[in-house]
DNA sequence: CTGTTAGCGCATTCAA
DNA sequence: TTGAATGCGCTAACAG
């Protein structure tokens, strides 16, 4: 490997000079610099980022723990969110893809530690709560779209609630007045939120709840896993409760439910209205029709909890999404 | 930050002796190995990596540049895959997202330079040829998912035509003998290859090709984007050639011709047969009946590029599984 | 504007 | 089995 020294020596200057110009320090003579940059050229040098961040005070790094985040397309957009802004201002970002299991994080936060990184995103695969290891309390941390069980980090997630009532004033503005939401599973934090914020709306509009249908459309198996009734739901609803619009949980029942309205379309008629939580990017493309999507892009997500962390203000501009951030003096 | 000196004053041993139970020396006395350990936990030492790494020769790290991969679930388990391998061998993976623009790409190869990276792993999004910067040459690169341009560098691609012929030859096991293949646009490579293994199969059994429909059902638009005709070809070809297997290219169009023939179960009979490439992890759990899936596990990809890097071996051991390794003498 | 000196935290070498 | 000296490649602080 070719070092300053190395790169001094060919372009006949000090390696300190080498090294102003490698780090873009303006005191340097033109006439140097292009000799240097000449130098660096021709015997390929390149920094050594190791032996530079010894001396250097700040890491420059930053990371995302991605708890198995990754394996969902939607989430991933934290990632690409974070990463956005991690660019913008000149920062590295570490991405670190971690499982469940507590042997895979211990050894993601060891090499944050060793890294000697300067901030931290803890985000998991789906709104939910974490428990975040103390560790990580020697590093500013923020957690996106996940907060802590023990109430001790900051972090930002979806504001659910406001999601439902935001989407349900819009069906309601269009027109709609007879409304079915086809809600994940309502132990899911997701469906709580959404459906208190679906009421809201109805109650705030005047309208009677009687014209609301709230239904659960994951059913738990004995197994642990979930399936989907949103099929079968959906056209019973439509049979018997004659909505005049459905509210979709999620965007993968969505889809399915588009096709029962399609069956059904010769009965009870085209002008169905159909919102959905816009979760998966490319889907909704497919329901163009009648469809009211309500937006959770995560990436805005990712790159809240980024600002956060590099500028470390807590009065971070409202970014008129739903979204909340939960800010604490833990750095 | 504490430092390996003060960790060694704090067990009265020399500096050295606490490096050497760092890095696991088993000539470290026992009574000594407790006392540095002890001293290390009380004080929370974390070793510097940018020290260790300007005097260890080797950094342990090895790079996956994935281009816009972690957008589409399946092949995040080409990292999910490299990771595993890096994981269990000891080395740091650094998951470097890029998007298509060139400038990420090279910001992405400096980083990987400027960290003495060990091995890069070049991953896409989906099996196409890309060209890799030259800079790459430098330090020993595996292609993932797709292949070189200019056939300068090794690569792991799915082997779409043994693919194509596996999974027809499994539906020909089963007793099926009239065949529709629901192919994606044959300009993707995918198609291309998994045509010629269909046709193939059919071949090798000695069956008539009147027996076999291909269709291409991805269609380009005008603008550049493509929409899938699945479910109409699929409603026609089910009507028209009477098919007893359906092989699915794609498996959200698997999903959609599950109902285009649950819906038409009542008419062409519930024993008619579906294949699919199996890119997606979860989808076939709703297609259970009459499935039979062909499975291009990318973790496979991920592994098998990981274990190329760090073992500097071009006789990996075969898979059994449809991927190829187009091995070069580049390292 | 440039160069000299010092030293970051650690591993290597070699002597004890 | 341990430790002292040395230096990795670089940046900080200062002097010129």
């Amino acid at each position: 490997m070719v070092t300053i020294k190395q790169v001094a020596v060919h372009a006949g200057v000090s390696f300190k000079t080498v090294s102003r110009v490698v780090n873009n320090d303006p005191t340097v003579k033109d006439i140097n610099r292009e000799k240097v940059l000449k130098a660096i050229k021709e015997l390929g040098y390149r920094p050594n980022r190791a032996a530079s961040l010894t001396r250097r005070k700040n890491s420059n790094i930053y990371a995302i723990i991605a708890d198995e985040l990754l394996s969902v397309p939607y989430t991933f957009d934290i990632i690409r969110g974070a990463q956005e802004i991690a660019w913008q201002k000149n920062k590295e970002l570490l991405i670190l893809n971690v499982n469940e299991t507590q042997a895979s994080i211990d050894r993601a936060i060891e090499s944050l530690l060793e890294y000697r990184v300067e901030g931290v995103i803890y985000s998991a695969m789906y709104h939910r709560q974490v428990v975040v290891a103390d560790e990580l309390k020697k590093i500013p941390t923020i957690l996106a779209n996940c907060f802590p069980a023990l109430n001790n980090f900051p972090c930002v997630v979806p504001d659910e609630q406001q999601a439902g009532e935001d989407i349900t004033d819009a069906l309601i503005c269009k027109g709609y007045r007879r409304i079915a939401f086809l809600n994940l599973n309502e132990h899911i934090i997701a469906a709580k939120g959404r459906k208190q914020g679906v009421i809201n709306s109805f109650k705030k509009h005047g309208l009677p709840l009687d014209d609301l249908l709230i239904e659960s459309v994951i059913i738990g198996q004995a197994d642990g896993s979930e399936i989907s009734t949103s099929r079968e739901s959906a056209a019973r609803v439509i049979d018997e409760f004659k909505p005049d619009a459905i509210i979709c949980g999620q965007d993968p029942m969505a889809l399915e439910i588009y096709f029962v309205v399609h069956d059904k379309g010769m009965i009870v008629g085209k002008d169905i209205g159909i919102a959905s939580f816009d979760d998966w990017g490319s889907i909704p493309q497919l329901l163009q029709p009648n469809l009211t999507t309500m937006a959770l892009p995560h990436h805005a997500m990712g790159r809240w909890a980024m600002e956060y962390l590099i500028d470390q203000r807590t009065d971070i501009v409202h970014h008129s999404l739903p979204f909340k951030l939960i800010a604490r003096d833990s750095f």
